[in-house]
DNA sequence: ATCAAATTTGTAATCATTACAATTTTATAT
DNA sequence: ATATAAAATTGTAATGATTACAAATTTGAT
């Protein structure tokens, strides 16, 4: 069974100039719904592209996020973390096992509250900490 | 007119041993309702207290959100901001001067979802990036 | 095939935060 | 009061994520 996401034309739909490097980089946000860190995609992609620099993960997830492509997450508070699902939705962080889940949220009133005060918003972020429910059954401290 | 802000009691309120160092922090924080950083609190006692560490403010905000006597921030992906205000409220960004404005926001109901995924929520975080009035009148670029 | 522009790469720099050991202050027991 | 232990503060060095930058490579257009 293979994806039926289509990388190439996802990237040309956010006005980013495909390349082998972004393919495998969006590729992989795909696959990998764990909101890796920059880090995380480097590690994942090395093996598969040896010439792979850091350097480029950064600038890539940076242009990504230029064109919306991809969400920016700063629910952890030591390194930034990416989404491909730029849809509405939350994310919960386990403070026990350091997961990052998604849950479901709408956050129009919230708009409309910021709109009130004059703000125009760009970006919602909703993030909550705590812990879930593999680590609240057998806590591990 | 002087402040009605009790140092001291509110220090042990949330179990903190107060000291002239975390009076002084703790006073900041409720004086300037900035969402400061801790390098922008270190600038601001500096002349008031000179021996003052940097290592002393991260070590006392620490225990300050330790002891849910305030709230830390991760609105922006460079530095940790602090909040003393710790009830119910989102945060503003603006993308043009910086500035973290205050909105307020109830989120009992995605309390409540995450519940029914089995989520136990500790902490609650809404961000929201934009612009605000002042930039939105005149933009800066 | 050639030249310019865009992309990628590797290394070094930046900067917020933490680790750690030494010093100072505070609290307690005698 | 004084000695002593515990707690808090300090300064310096280390850490680690991210960015700056210049060189090398690739791509695209003539």
């Amino acid at each position: 069974m293979k994806s039926d996401f289509n990388a190439y034309n996802y990237l040309l739909q956010h006005d980013i100039k495909p390349s082998v490097q972004r393919l495998a980089i969006i590729n992989y946000l795909y696959e990998h719904r764990t909101h890796p860190t920059a880090d995380e995609i480097y590690a994942g992609l090395i093996d598969q592209i040896p010439t792979l620099s850091k350097t480029t993960v950064y600038n890539t997830l940076n242009l990504f996020y230029q064109q919306a492509a991809i969400l920016s997450l700063t629910i952890d508070d030591k390194n930034v973390r990416f989404d491909i699902d730029t849809s509405d939705h939350a994310h919960f962080k386990c403070l026990n096992c350091g997961k990052v889940f998604d849950v479901p949220a709408v956050l129009d009133s919230v708009t409309a509250i910021a709109l009130e005060h004059g703000f125009i918003v760009a970006e919602k972020h909703l993030y909550l900490k705590g812990y879930c429910s593999s680590c609240n059954e057998s806590p591990n401290k």
